[in-house]
RNA sequence: GGGCGGUUACCCAAGUGGCCAAAGGGGACUGACUGUAAAUCAGUUGGCAGAUGCCUUCGGAGGUUCGAAUCCUUCACCGCCCA
């Protein structure tokens, strides 16, 4: 891949918010790839982690891809864990009750990451830290003296904390402590590259490169990743939201899930999850506006990618079996969970206890709604005995084999 | 430390004494249709009960009232302004 390749593929789904911004660090990052294959030094680039819970989804993999595209140019990557930032308590999430984690909580879930970041980078060449390892070890006149090259106006300015201010909600103190330190994670390492997300460009460009130029580093070029939308195709993907595709799933769901993005969503899960090339997609995009190729197919294409990242090409393609199996011909799969007929036990009871319902009042409703079949014929009542074993279907994607 | 405002279901947000299990939006779920769990349209979305019925819920606790998410007291947390 020549210079201009790699530029190209490292910038794809970056998101600066601003032309002029992306083109300096496209340029940056260009000159330090020439500087690098001249040298022969590598380039160390990072992305921090905070661990604040176990429970990755796909969102949080953009910037793990990001970084597997450096290592796979010979670069040095280090997947730093932000243990110590995360004992502090992130409240950039600031709805929830800012919940402190304990230490051994974080160290939980620290390993939870790596153990995610190893799927999506070459295990082999990945460095882990923990910023710990230096934060630790800063005094308190240490950290006024990085303050200094702050002003409060800097901060103020930042969208974030601008639109807070202007809708009257918190913006707490160490919040701004933040930015110290990850600008400071940046100057330990002496970073040549920083990778994160949009919500991180202010860290990124502002404290991190600032900071390093204050104490002699040549300032970092930062690569902000886009944000990836959840299963909806517009909000970002977060539990809250309640539109994420988790990691922590089966092949099945996660290629389901993925089927049921909407079309306009496509490219941006093309660009920011996928080990495709920036010709690949575009090529693919092209074929499907000129009509040469089904949404739907590329669609199936690009649900096969991303779940063999996570799982393998085996059970990618197992998962898009049944997945036509199931939904492009209406069969019923092959493999579900199975239930034990109790005695008396009335269509509720079975609906609740097979756990296809989470309540009576929920198995009630889906049986008015139609949405319960046994072998392929609609229940009516729930309130009759279970007529026989069979195969028990709720909604579209629910199967138990009653016995 | 003082003054004022806020805390509502998964999330956002309306409601300021009975018509409130609580508007609206998002999400989720179901159905129809389809090109897929896309799009579109319709419906459902606290729990329990066979029925107009009962129980729990509007930051926590207590009170006023025949009756409270709505009024009062107090506690906790948050915002704004002043110091």
């Amino acid at each position: 891949m020549n210079i201009d390749e790699q530029v190209e593929l490292l910038m794809q789904g970056t998101e600066y918010g601003d032309e002029d911004l992306k083109k300096a660090m496209a340029a940056e990052l260009r000159a330090r790839l020439i500087e690098s294959e001249k040298s022969g030094r590598p380039l160390r680039v990072y992305c921090g982690y905070d661990p604040t819970s176990k429970d990755l989804h796909l969102g949080h993999t953009i910037t793990m891809r990001k970084l597997r595209q450096f290592q796979d140019l010979g670069h040095d990557v280090t997947f730093l864990i932000g243990n110590y930032t995360a004992l502090v308590g992130d409240p950039s999430d600031k709805n929830k009750a800012r919940p402190i984690l304990t230490l051994e909580q974080v160290t939980e879930n620290a390993k939870s990451y790596a153990e995610q970041a190893a799927r999506v980078l070459d295990r082999s060449k990945m460095k882990i830290r923990y910023n710990g390892e230096w934060l630790s070890e800063l005094s308190l006149v240490d950290l006024i003296r990085l303050g200094q090259n702050f002003t409060v106006q800097q901060f103020l300015a930042r969208e974030n904390f601008a639109k807070r201010l202007e809708k009257d909600e918190p913006i707490f103190l160490h919040e701004t402590f933040y930015a110290l330190m990850q600008g400071y994670d940046a100057v330990a390492q002496q970073t040549d590259v920083q990778v994160g997300g949009t919500d991180q460009l202010f860290n990124i460009i502002v404290a991190g490169r600032k900071l390093q130029e204050a104490l002699g580093q040549k300032p970092l070029v930062g690569i902000i990743c886009g944000i990836l939308p959840g299963t909806d195709g517009v909000q970002r993907m977060s539990k809250s939201t309640g539109n994420v595709i988790p990691i922590h799933t089966t092949a099945e769901d996660m290629y389901g899930k993925l089927m049921s993005v909407p079309d306009f969503a496509m490219e941006k899960f093309m660009r920011l999850v996928t080990r495709w090339t920036p010709r690949e997609i575009n090529a693919l995009l092209k074929d499907m506006s000129a009509n040469k190729t089904h949404p739907r197919d590329i669609k199936m294409k690009l649900a096969h990618e991303i779940t063999s990242i996570f799982y393998g090409d085996d059970s990618a393609l197992k998962a898009e079996e049944a997945f036509v199996k199931l939904f492009q011909q209406k069969e019923i799969p092959d493999e579900m969970p199975e239930f034990k007929l109790p005695e008396d036990a009335t269509v509720v009871d079975v609906l609740l206890r097979a756990k296809l319902a989470s309540s009576k009042s929920e198995a009630r409703r889906l049986i008015e709604q139609k949405g319960v079949r046994l072998d392929g014929e609609t229940l009516g009542r729930g309130d009759v005995p279970f007529p026989h074993a069979g195969v028990l279907q709720a909604g579209k994607r629910k199967f138990v084999r009653v016995k």
